[in-house]
DNA sequence: ATGGTTTGACCCCCC
DNA sequence: GGGGGGGTCAAACCA
């Protein structure tokens, strides 16, 4: 990997991307206490048949003072202490997951006052688009990535805002990008999002301060997913962080993952040596890289010892059993029901688990 | 000249 | 069939 200083040295430090707007501080959020916010590029781990869905990882971090409109963006994989600080362009805002994106649109949601911005990938015949839904304060309550990028990442111009290009860099040599399966890609994904309340889910602190973005990824698996979907939470007492893992209704090998709430820890550590140095290869098999380097703060120190943590990750989601009866992870707004806390850790569930990646999301949740 | 953003209009789907 | 809402288009604008 003889780009990958390279690459971490510019990319996986401390990142800083421009925020939307500067606005007010974030309003008090139980749950915002360590790491304010987040975002990421499920783009670069759907490959969902390895599924080995990792991904690249930003921690968009807000500064309150509105004098300045950067976020940060935190990927301590292996390379921490070197920070890449973007100025804020207000022209060029921009998520940076290593991929050139274009809004095409933005309307204003029904019922919600957050306005929701269309994005397709810019790279030719590209059919990549995210939704992004930003709240008043310009801070992203929701990304929705829809299909999957037919092409490497582009190659990053140094030192312009391209830097999280440089991120994927690292990844795509390993990423021939095949024209596979994507079969998802047209589908209607977004309908699913009527009349579920989308927002819902997510202001659990506040009237309308969403800090928690939700993160909806959809990618297509063979994985074996319960009829009802598999659910998740991160076994750090007290951490938020859930996750639902299901198959769309449309289409059999769609898998459709969302990711609510943020983890207020750190990081655990990962089990070995970290992922950048265990994670497997990369594979591609959906049109997509998957990265290797997965979130781990190095600095991070396990506050559960005893917990087993995903490969290569140091946050770990338990499998939450759950029956139509009673459980009531809600994906409309309805209360979220008893999780059990019996923790299925075994080969098994590791490998259910493996679909979302939580290594992924969840460590850039934090 | 090029490429990205903005924004009103239009299209399509669903109820 | 009509209305509403989400998604997209495309012209104008901007850097």
């Amino acid at each position: 990997m003889d780009n990958v200083n390279q690459v971490t040295a510019v990319a996986w430090p401390v990142l800083q991307v421009p925020n939307f707007k500067s606005f007010a501080p974030p309003l008090p959020c139980s749950q915002a206490l360590v790491s304010p916010f987040s975002a990421f590029s499920p783009t670069d781990f759907l490959d969902s048949h390895a599924f080995d869905f990792s991904f690249q990882v930003f921690e968009l971090q807000p500064r309150p003072p509105p004098s300045t409109d950067i976020i940060s963006v935190e990927q301590p994989a292996w390379n921490f202490n070197e920070t890449v600080k973007q100025q804020s362009e207000l022209t060029n805002r921009k998520v940076e997951d290593g991929y050139n994106w274009r809004k095409y649109g933005q309307k204003q949601m029904k019922g919600s006052e957050n306005p929701r911005s269309y994005y397709k990938c810019t790279y030719p015949n590209c059919p990549t688009k995210k939704k992004m839904e930003t709240s008043l304060d310009g801070q992203i309550t929701e990304i929705v990535y829809k299909g999957s990028h037919n092409h490497p990442k582009p190659q990053s111009k140094r030192g312009s805002q391209t830097s999280s290009s440089e991120i994927s860099d690292q990844f795509d040599k390993a990423s021939p990008t095949s024209n596979g399966d994507d079969i998802n890609e047209n589908e209607p994904y977004s309908k699913r999002w009527k009349g579920e309340d989308e927002i819902d889910g997510i202001v659990g602190c506040g009237s309308k301060a969403v800090k928690e973005p939700r993160i909806v990824v959809q990618t297509t698996s063979d994985i074996d997913i319960l009829d009802d979907g598999s659910y998740y939470k991160c076994t750090t007492i007290g951490c938020p962080v859930r996750k639902h893992v299901e198959r769309a209704s449309n289409d059999l090998q769609a898998v459709i993952t969302t990711y609510e709430g943020k983890h207020n820890h750190d990081v655990p550590a990962a089990r070995g040596t970290g992922y950048a140095m265990n994670r497997p290869s990369i594979t591609t098999v959906n049109n997509v890289d998957a990265p290797i380097a997965m979130p781990i703060r190095p600095s991070a120190i396990p506050r559960q010892p005893n917990n087993i943590s995903y490969k290569n990750s140091g946050i770990t989601l338990e499998m939450l059993q759950h029956n139509n009866d009673d459980f009531g992870f809600s994906r409309s707004g309805k209360s979220i029901g008893s999780y059990m806390s019996q923790i299925q850790f075994s080969n098994e569930v590791f490998a259910k688990d493996e679909p979302g990646d939580d290594s992924f999301l969840d460590g850039f949740l934090s």
